[in-house]
DNA sequence: ATAGAATACGAAGGATCCTTCGCATTCGCG
DNA sequence: CGCGAATGCGAAGGATCCTTCGTATTCTAT
């Protein structure tokens, strides 16, 4: 079998000089531009390098393929994305609850944003979906939103705990995904936001509820039950 | 602008003789196993052809293009899904609720059971998904599943319950492929398809209330809650 | 049996692409 | 100033693909 790529879908070699630098820099601007108005199909390392103003070779001095080049992008995407996204599920101002409200706002529309690179992206995915470097990305998010949802549901086991975590960043990242794929304006956006997340704290209310019950008379006064309720 | 392109994306001609009715039927069964086996990628209208053992020329007989070809696979695909799925909200011995849960985690089945070929299906769902054809389809799902709230949320008002009606559908839609999308055994779907259902009844029973309370003190004595509340 | 329609065939035209590699340029520094 | 290293270049090799079209074969109905 002759199958395995050797190439990895890291970058090949660091910049050391300010002119490669500059060029990484060009060819990433470029890339972006060329994937958002020319969509997945149609993304190609000559284009990249023509619209970058750059030889092709000089984009392969840098990205060992055209994967790895799609692979960095996706990357810079999602780290600026959750870069945000992060800090308010930290935001200790904030109730858990409201944090999360605010988190499902802010991430459907850091999605829309960008919604023709992140479409042309998830289009492209095939090609760099199943590097092990992607998958390790995911994971770190998932720790996250798992620690999270520690102060969410304090009273939940784990294993419920972290499976209603999953559950809802499983959730919210593939719905935002589809709804912004079909160019929603931002009003739109912003009530899917708003009902995906009361989805999300419904359902976290009610995890909370059945694991209470679950846990019988061991009714140790658990501190007031989190959240704003309706009123 | 040449652009466009010409041939539509359904049906060339269709078979009258008794040979190329099979040929047909042979053509969408190797289609099939192509795309599963070897993925979007590799799916060719020669491969299919030949895994088929008839010419490409045929195929191009039937099916104007490779697209066409893809869009009758998924077409076929989401027919069977929703042919099951759409009985069972229909299912007037089940209460509106018992039909949800059970609908969704007959989906979530249903997309793990044809895993790979759904999993490629996606990949190159770039190359129909924008046709028309395609967004009709997804229409009339939409507006079974709005019907079916009708009976889940008979007292709220039609805006807001299409709202939750297409929230829990490309919600449950998007999950479901997800999830799929990374080969999960049996009992793993299972758990996520309940979770999930029950993530969409505790939010579906939030926009009853909060429809109800919106309605003030016309409290018309709406028809006991539906759906088993958790005793 | 036979013409005309329906089918089937598959080599080849025409398009892209990705990636490499030998060479040319530019830098950094002694 | 001059040289080795770092960069940059882009034509061309090597792979696939999609789709067409001139022919050949098989049916159907008369």
């Amino acid at each position: 079998m002759k199958r395995r790529k050797k190439t990895s879908i890291s970058a090949r070699k660091t910049p050391v000089q300010d002119r490669s630098t500059r060029l990484v820099a060009d060819i990433l601007e470029a890339a972006v531009r060329v994937l958002s108005k020319e969509g997945a199909r149609r993304f190609t390392t000559v284009r990249v390098a023509e619209e970058a103003g750059v030889s092709v070779g000089s984009l392969y001095q840098y990205f060992p393929s055209k994967e790895a080049l799609l692979f960095r992008l996706q990357t810079d995407e999602w780290e600026e994305t959750w870069s945000v996204v992060g800090e308010i599920l930290a935001d200790a101002r904030l109730s858990p609850v409201e944090r999360l409200e605010k988190a499902v706002l802010v991430f459907f529309r850091s999605e829309q944003q960008e919604a023709s690179l992140r479409a042309a992206l998830d289009d492209a995915g095939a090609l760099f979906r199943d590097a092990p470097e992607a998958h390790a990305f995911v994971e770190v998010t998932r720790r996250e939103v798992r620690t999270f949802f520690v102060e969410l549901l304090p009273d939940v086991p784990d294993a419920r705990r972290s499976l209603a975590a999953d559950v809802v960043l499983t959730a919210m990242a593939a719905t935002a995904e589809k709804v912004t794929a079909q160019r929603p304006d931002r009003p739109t956006v912003d009530a899917w936001a708003k009902e995906c997340a009361a989805m999300y704290v419904a359902y976290v209310e009610s995890v909370a509820l059945t694991a209470r019950r679950e846990t019988v008379t061991g009714t140790r006064r658990s501190p007031a039950p989190r959240g704003r309720r309706p009123r």
